[in-house]
DNA sequence: CTGAAAGCGCTTACAG
DNA sequence: CTGAAAGCGCTTACAG
């Protein structure tokens, strides 16, 4: 099965190629190509089962109609539901979408820009790890549309879209605290990076006012442990400060990673503990008791994301750079 | 910052482009090219920092170093653990992956397959839906290497790598069998898939040997319906047939489903009821009590499929079609 | 041993 | 209103 080029169309329809090309790119009338021209060469393209072949015109214009999406870990439900809903957004737009997971690994991340620079995607959606600032500087000097998702670099001028991780955590905690518990532990990684420190801050700013704080209440696992890892020092930690009664988790990995620790230590949620964790999962909801999770507004971040990364991908405009906050969502259930 | 080609590269070596990209592709010796000549073009790039224009190299050469991946659903753990293996073997090779998922739904992955012939991947790795068959056989046609897993089409010469599906699911039932379970049920979806086939005949054949078979044991579940749906439809079943006492689900998301319904009816896992199920995830681990399964062989399968594709993939070897069933694990715990 | 040139399949400025 | 031609950045058969 031989390929079909505009060549061949302009061969059968017994016109030029650039007739061909004008009219297969919506162009004929501004090009002012007779109606008959027009629709035989739409006849012929579609007689012969012509496919524009992606990679000539690519070659040709610079532009691939692709973006790049980067996210900590696509295994994570998390990610995978922002992938998704990213992917459809996108496509309703003529864009494909090619996804990769850091892993947290910075190295990576860096090497993960550099092939899809390669790959000569159109624009960026990136969830930063913490050392990638000088990369994203690096694609905002090749002009190349980007736009970061769950966090972002506090000093640095890139249009982001984020959960408002502050409230989320102010609120599940003054919700705790509402419910009568009054030692409310809260359970982070190490990484530093601003999304985590929100969270954490609106953990501490609600304690603080509540006058609850205490510093020992406060929990951070090594990030790049493994799950048993995590599960050993929370289980050593609970061990450690008896009489705690709540507990919000900053991450569903650890917010799991949790429920298997208390399961081994025959905690009873909600009676001994109440838990609410970030970000919701298939066994959150399976769970018994079924766990309280602060959902993120996954949709909402991924269709502003798109939206603002389009709004850089058009050539000539002027885009302005956003900054957007949404709020996340209090989904209590069984665990509090 | 400019775009450094291999011109600006000869411009600067002050040798013609050809013998740019000669040294470049490691052809450098085959051609004769002088030691002194190939340090010389190897430091000139090095320190103009060129990177390859992939897109131009595909418009010639016709090929892109990519390979296809169309799965079931990559939210499902399965599907997703399967990619991340098959990714990481063809970065190995220097292939990138891009991978789609088709929501078992034929149109879309029909859709799908002529995306991916239109961005030109050299290779395809399919888990095909049910009407698949007809587009698998143009690719054939076409010449382009495929290679399925997890399911295939029986009367279809194609390479694959599948599950000893067969295998798994009688020697589940015999398990349970063994640890005296006499009315043992078997919750399969619609789609009449090979595999899905196959572990019912699995389990159909371990009954019968036993003496303990009965049709009214088998329920199922339309593959197109919601969770909800098929949590309503298991607790119907379970309800109808009383005094069943332990199930095997077909595959994980079933499982899941199950799991619901039992807590929904306070059936109590083991002691009313034992449950394995096909396919690993994490809730069933996080479960409590954690659920017995059959893991796949996810590893091997996707190693060996990447494997098969690659000697299709070489330039005029003569690739054999091979089928290969890789042997499945039965994880015992506390679900039996 | 190395270079000039054709060509992959498009898009688009230019000419008429 | 439509066509001839250049050029995107490579690879490779051919010439010398």
């Amino acid at each position: 099965m031989k390929k079909i080029t505009i060549k061949d169309i302009a061969l059968e329809a017994k016109v030029s190629i650039s007739t061909v090309s004008f009219v297969l790119n919506d162009k004929g009338e501004k090009m002012n190509i007779s109606k008959a021209v027009i629709k035989k060469v739409q006849e012929v393209a579609e007689k012969l089962h012509y496919r524009p072949n992606m990679i000539a015109s690519s070659l040709r214009t610079g532009k691939t109609r692709s973006i790049g999406l980067i996210v900590e870990d696509i295994s994570n439900q998390f990610f995978s539901d922002l992938a998704r809903v990213i992917e459809d957004e996108a496509k309703k737009l003529g864009y494909r979408v090619f996804y990769c997971s850091t892993g947290n690994d910075d190295d990576r991340s860096d090497e993960l820009i550099q092939s899809l620079l390669q790959a000569n995607v159109d624009g960026f959606i990136i969830t930063p790890t913490e050392k990638l600032e000088k990369s994203i500087d690096h694609l905002i000097k090749l002009k190349k549309p980007v736009v970061l998702i769950d966090r972002y670099f506090p000093g640095q001028n890139v249009s982001h879209v984020v959960m408002d991780n502050y409230e989320g955590s102010y609120s599940a905690t003054q919700f705790l605290i509402k419910k009568g518990r009054r030692s409310i532990a809260f359970v982070n990684n190490t990484s530093g990076m601003i999304q985590m420190q929100l969270r954490e801050k609106g953990y501490v700013d609600a304690m603080k006012e509540a006058g609850l704080y205490q510093e020992s209440l406060i929990l951070h696992l090594e990030y790049h442990s493994n799950e048993d890892a995590k599960i050993a020092a929370i289980v050593h930690f609970f061990e450690k400060n008896t009489g705690i009664d709540a507990v919000l988790f900053s991450a569903n990995y650890m917010g799991l990673a949790g429920l298997q620790a208390f399961r081994k230590m025959d905690l009873e949620i909600p009676k001994d503990l109440s838990v609410i964790s970030f970000d919701d999962h298939y066994s959150f909801r399976l769970h018994t008791p079924s766990i309280s999770v602060i959902e993120q507004p996954i949709d909402a971040i991924a269709v502003k994301a798109v939206g603002l990364l389009m709004d850089q991908m058009i050539d000539g405009r002027d885009f302005v750079i956003e900054k957007v906050l949404q709020k996340g969502k209090l989904l209590i259930r069984e665990s509090v």
